[in-house]
DNA sequence: CATAGAATGTTAGAATGCTAAGTATTATCG
DNA sequence: CGATAATACTTAGCATTCTAACATTCTATG
């Protein structure tokens, strides 16, 4: 019969700190991270929906209404995704009418995407839903503070894509 | 044939920003939070596979860890994931041995959690493994950035979560 | 020109996460 | 005590994301 050692959260003053000690979740920056990330994840995707768009639609949108046309490769590169799952959401937005795809006449490997006109009338509405979500995410907090923790974020990223393993 | 506007970020100096300007990823919280995520995402997978556990168990085996043979429901709330999540997660959990489930006795609706041997014996190094993932995260980044950071993301996960639409 | 290799996309399969709708068990209340 | 509620979990179905392996098209080299 296992031991049930609820509502402890491994603080013991009077042991010294094991090599690997508990490590709680609320000192772990990737932890406060991806809870972070979830959060914003879950508002945009609700407010999206009214629009009948998906978040993994908005990401490429968002991308199409800077530079139309583009082909997919050039796509996955600026929204940072991976091809097939670029050509997952483009799939999708197809579906939805949000963009045509159209081999490049020039190089027939090629596939560009074109945004259609439902998809650029959502653009001012879109994005000032997403300004809106930042703002309400920055409620509160310091121009200071909001520079240093947009610094540090970069700064984390760049430490970890350049660990190979 | 639509028009091509490639590699243009939309800095147009004498356009005055209209009410939805192009507001650019870069500025977004928002996404540099989302490319944080997947960096931590990538490398704790890329470790983690070494000992050939998920990213999806370890969220669970940290929970755990702390405190065996909490129910489903417990758990699913430490972790902060919904239910039909943590029965998929333990599902494979249970296939990989890491995990027993029992009903519970005094009230059969409950099902019991507990660690395997297998999964107590990964604790150390996996816990070992996490922190040198912070650590590297963190690298060359002030304790007093950190702080501030950290500050910063709490509370703008808080404010998220407080706006139910 | 033919063929090897590079570039562009796709399909297949897995893992993670959600919502909505089910089943089974226990608690409550008339 | 028996119908109804609430609780605990599962199933089903979708979306997002990845890696690995494939097909197609173009380019370069002999």
């Amino acid at each position: 019969m296992p031991s049930q050692r609820l509502l402890k959260t491994g603080h013991s003053p009077k042991t010294k700190p094991r090599r690997a000690a508990a490590f709680p979740p609320r000192l772990s920056s990737g932890y406060l991270v991806r809870d972070a990330h979830r959060a914003f994840q879950r508002l945009l995707e609700r407010r999206l929906a009214a629009y009948g768009v998906t978040r993994g639609q908005w990401y490429f949108l968002r991308v199409l209404w800077i530079a139309d046309g583009l082909s997919q490769r050039e796509l996955s590169a600026r929204v940072g995704m991976m091809e097939p799952t670029t050509a997952i959401a483009l799939r999708s937005m197809e579906r939805s009418q949000l963009i045509r795809r159209l081999r490049a006449a020039d190089d027939r490997r090629k596939v560009q995407v074109f945004l259609t006109a439902k998809a650029k009338r959502l653009r001012n509405e879109l994005l000032t839903l997403a300004r809106g979500i930042t703002a309400e995410a920055e409620a509160g907090i310091g121009p200071r503070d909001i520079a240093t923790f947009r610094r540090v974020v970069r700064r984390m990223t760049a430490n970890l894509d350049r660990i190979a393993n």
